[in-house]
DNA sequence: ATGAATTTGTCCGTATGTATA
DNA sequence: CTATACATACGGACAAATTCA
């Protein structure tokens, strides 16, 4: 009568098990958006397994945003996210134009704030050296984009320093960048290409984004060039998978 | 002595120190690729640590996809991957035109392989229900797209079983989907729309693609609408991450 | 503001199952 | 078949964050 009986045609572990199980209570409503799960000792209790099983349960549903642990506090069922569309061939912009809601990075919209996290005057990244074809130093500036408390993307621009000197210092927390690098600087684009991928996020881009380290985040990036054929920026942003969904959408009349 | 001490202005977890060093040998060339890193229970007695704590440590470096985990054999350090570059505003084509390499998805290219994993004739799918506007059934077809044995992405389409019968048993391995929905049925494509997000890749699609379950992969899914207005084809795939990269394009002249 | 109780986070030791070489 | 190496699971302990009296 154990759990653990073998040769009965391949059970799935008893983590996956429980993971099944919760999933399935949040599905059909049996638990609630908001509510609190049974803390990990009480599903130990319950399932006659280790707290440690039920962790690894827990776990994989908190990766797939579909519970949300907080330490001291217990693990709550996620809200349903508030999915933002964002329509996706469009040029990158200059966002000063868009009226009130002056920002630093692209897709900003109404409604949605954009706050400077980090900007040093003397960084050097790897992909960034890559991208610009040059080995820096470089500017580097780093924003947050939310709605009201709930984050969604992470910004970070790298700039050749010695083109734009002192730039890290005039950024300030709402100010328009594209608008600074055209009024400032003259910079005019002339073309841009971005990249999409799926990466899982790290702890600093979970920590800022407020999702658990292992989340499945779009990674965006790419280079801005000038109308002299120079790149000029290159920006990687860090896209929440739960908030943020691109949209294409095809016609052919 | 000890790595436990406290007080000492909050020191990372063990499992996190141990996980930045061996990144740390991974991206300077300690540890090449196809190499295989110590046991876990070696690296378990090398540090002075518990085996769980190894394991936490290679668990989020597996989903990072910088190690792969083989039971039985070892842990290794990635290949590189070969990444492919798709270009994205580009209209959901019959790719029966595009020569010899008939394929029932979109942006299959030269060198790839499409093989069909599964086509049932009954299957009532959530999203599906909601994106067609019909309760079903529907005939359901999976396929895998891969270069050789390295898999790229998981496709699965859903049709309107009343309206296209009998069609999972006419669809072969190897024959165009959307050329057969043309030429039998006389299907034309008046609009379409496609999405983009991150997700972590479930049991069984992480098992199809070859990663580790908890991945990151693109969730890519759409609908495709006929000269009538009526929704058609609800198509979903899950995409690698770390093998497919969108780019998009932009320019002013 | 303080402190105790609660809850998750980290870590230890051990044992057994399962896939691989 | 045997040895190796990862996968799952148990029990116990203490740290850190939160909550609440």
């Amino acid at each position: 009568m154990s759990r653990q009986q073998q040769g009965s045609g391949r059970r799935p572990p008893v983590y996956r098990q429980v993971e099944s199980e919760v999933l399935r209570r949040i599905r059909e409503g049996e638990l609630e958006p908001g509510q609190r799960l049974p803390t990990e000792s009480d599903l130990a209790v319950e399932w006659g397994v280790n707290r440690l099983t039920i962790r690894q349960a827990i776990g994989e549903l908190a990766r797939a945003g579909h519970v949300t642990v907080r330490q001291g506090s217990g693990t709550y069922v996620s809200d349903r996210p508030v999915v933002v569309d964002v329509d996706l061939p469009r040029m990158p912009s200059t966002d000063a134009d868009a009226g009130s809601t002056a920002s630093i990075a692209e897709f900003v919209q109404e409604g949605q704030t954009e706050t400077l996290v980090d900007a040093v005057s003397d960084d050097r990244d790897h992909d960034a050296v890559e991208a610009l074809g040059v080995d820096g130093p470089f500017v580097r500036i780093d924003t947050v984009v939310a709605t009201g408390d709930q984050p969604l993307f992470v910004c970070s621009y790298w700039l050749e320093a010695v083109r734009f000197p002192g730039f890290a210092d005039r950024v300030g927390s709402r100010v328009a960048l594209y608008a600074l690098l055209r009024d400032d600087h003259g910079l005019r684009l002339q073309h841009a290409w971005r990249s999409l991928t799926a990466i899982v996020a790290n702890r600093d881009d979970a920590a800022l984004l407020s999702v658990p380290a292992g989340s499945p985040v779009m990674l965006r990036d790419g280079v801005n060039v000038d109308e002299t054929g120079r790149p000029t920026v290159y920006l990687r942003r860090r896209i929440r998978g739960d908030r943020i969904r691109f949209m294409l959408r095809y016609d052919t009349s």
